[in-house]
RNA sequence: GGCGGCGUAGCCAAGUGGUUAAGGCGGGGGUCUGCAAAACCCCUAUGCAGCGGUUCAAAUCCGCUCGCCGCCUCCA
């Protein structure tokens, strides 16, 4: 298996440490409710790690929220609302997020605000080693003590254009940053040996990462926005930290979301929620469009795409439907299991893994009309969409008098079609069309399903 | 100023030196069906932003030009 490294700017060949993988994706910074974006990237490293334990890896998947930050306090003063209200308010949103969008859970969420102790560590230890220093109750992080700076960003400390903060002439170098933060009048503050105050933003996923994967990690993955300064900041902490170069074998990232200048653009950072997309689209849908693009590619977002998709899933989850005879020939499915393994290999290139699946799905429905035993062929297209992560369910959210209802009419609109009532029978079909019901008249009878 | 990415059919999107340039959506024409729907079959890029170059051979490598975008400040 060959994975792209930010690193080495390269596919390298996959060898985790063991056949545990240890992999730590950055999550979220938990002051609002999840949008598109936060969909592509956790979408594309579910994607990802759903196909290593396909492959047979145990992974051991990490991300951590980021529960005190600036946005975070600045929005629970503007609402007036506790800052550890605001947290767990949104940290339920997520997980409904995720949970709509079929990601797993990852293994462990821990919170910054929960390792203050192992961040504590991770600091002090740095200032003993003299890779960080005290200054006006705050602590940065001594860039130029360490050589490797700038190698997960293809440059050097000195190439890189520096912006002045308010923070900036308390450090020694502009390029610093901070590792504690020394309190502020009225804002949340933790005990530590420099005085009151809270985690940087980078140190978190350093303590976290280290405390529950240990010190070289096979996976870390993230946005591309955050190669700079965060991650490389990270390595820049963890490996003076702990003294092993790598902190990680390969650094994954995602290929960032751009908005169609067209349709939505709203004032800017106005972007789709979640939950916005999902009144729109089935979680497959948004599934596969966002999987149709390799996931290094910027993705733009397209209503008219993920509509596309949506009728693509709608084939995948007819396919499964296909009336097969058993006992009949065996279609033969291997080869598209194969296929699925050699574009997932290379880098996790779902849009090939993709275009063998719809193969597939074109395979079982003309095997099906030639009368051939498609079972086993299924159940590979199901698999195949478990490790893509598609659920292929049918959203029905009728309750039981309005299903009652509708094989009523369907019945209703049957005794026409014997009688030769066409007229009558288009009728009854129209007025369930009206209902949003699609019918479809097949061999075996009537089915229903949500029309488009 | 530095680093990086992208430009492939109506739309989305693979392909990074060598058979007929994946796949999805849309469109056109068929088959099936009372009609639909679904499904299947056929067609839909002699062409890969443009111009040069390297090569027996390039969408794929090199150079230049044009256009779009990201990062260097918080962001998945």
């Amino acid at each position: 298996m060959k994975i792209f490294s930010t690193l080495s700017g390269q596919k390298e060949e996959f060898a985790p440490q063991d056949n545990e993988v240890k992999m730590y994706v950055c999550g979220v910074t938990v002051y609002d409710v999840c949008h598109f974006g936060h969909a592509l990237s956790y979408i594309s490293f579910d994607v990802i790690r759903r196909y290593l334990e396909f492959r047979d890896y145990k992974v051991k998947y990490v991300q951590n929220f980021t529960d005190i930050d600036d946005k975070i306090i600045n929005r629970s003063n503007e609402r007036n609302i506790p800052w550890k209200e605001l947290v767990e308010k949104y940290i339920g949103e997520f997980f409904v997020d995720m949970d709509a969008l079929n990601i797993k859970r990852a293994t462990l969420y821990p919170r910054a605000t929960e390792e203050i102790p192992m961040i504590i560590q991770v600091i002090q230890t740095l200032m003993d080693k003299g890779h960080a220093y005290k200054a006006d109750g705050s602590v940065y992080f001594r860039v130029k003590s360490f050589p490797g700076y700038g190698k997960l960003t293809h440059q050097t400390a000195d190439d890189m254009r520096v912006t002045e903060t308010s923070e900036t002439e308390k450090k020694e170098d502009p390029l610093d940053f901070a590792l504690w933060k020394a309190v502020k009048p009225g804002e949340p503050a933790w005990l530590s040996p420099w005085g009151d105050g809270r985690p940087g933003w980078h140190i978190e996923c350093t303590a976290m990462s280290i405390k529950h994967l240990g010190k070289t990690l096979d996976i870390h993955g993230g946005g591309q926005d955050l190669v700079f300064p965060h991650h490389e900041n990270e390595i820049a902490q963890s490996e003076c930290f702990t003294g092993v170069d790598p902190f990680v074998r390969i650094w994954m990232h995602n290929g960032f979301l751009q908005l169609g200048a067209d349709k939505m653009s709203k004032s800017l950072g106005n972007l789709v929620t979640i939950k916005q997309a999902l009144e729109r689209n089935s979680a497959d849908a948004i599934r596969l469009f966002i999987i149709s693009s390799y996931y290094r590619m910027p993705l733009r977002y397209s209503e008219e795409a993920l509509d596309a998709a949506e009728t693509g899933i709608e084939r995948m989850r007819q396919a499964l439907k296909a009336e097969g005879k058993t006992g009949a020939e065996v279609l033969d499915a291997e080869l598209y299991i194969t296929r699925f393994i050699e574009a997932m290999d290379d880098d996790f290139s779902a849009p090939q893994a993709m275009a063998a699946m719809f193969e597939l799905v074109r395979e079982i429905n003309r095997g099906s009309e030639r009368g051939m035993d498609v079972g086993r062929a299924q159940q590979v297209l199901k698999e195949l969409a478990g490790v893509i992560g598609f659920t292929l369910q049918e959203a029905r959210k009728l309750d039981h008098s309005q299903e009652e209802k509708i094989l009523e009419l369907i019945s209703r609109r049957n005794a026409h079609r014997k009688a030769k009532e066409w007229k009558q029978a288009d009728e009854v079909r129209d007025q369930l069309l009206k209902m949003g019901i699609a019918i479809e008249d097949t061999p075996k009878g009537t089915t229903w399903k949500i029309a488009k």
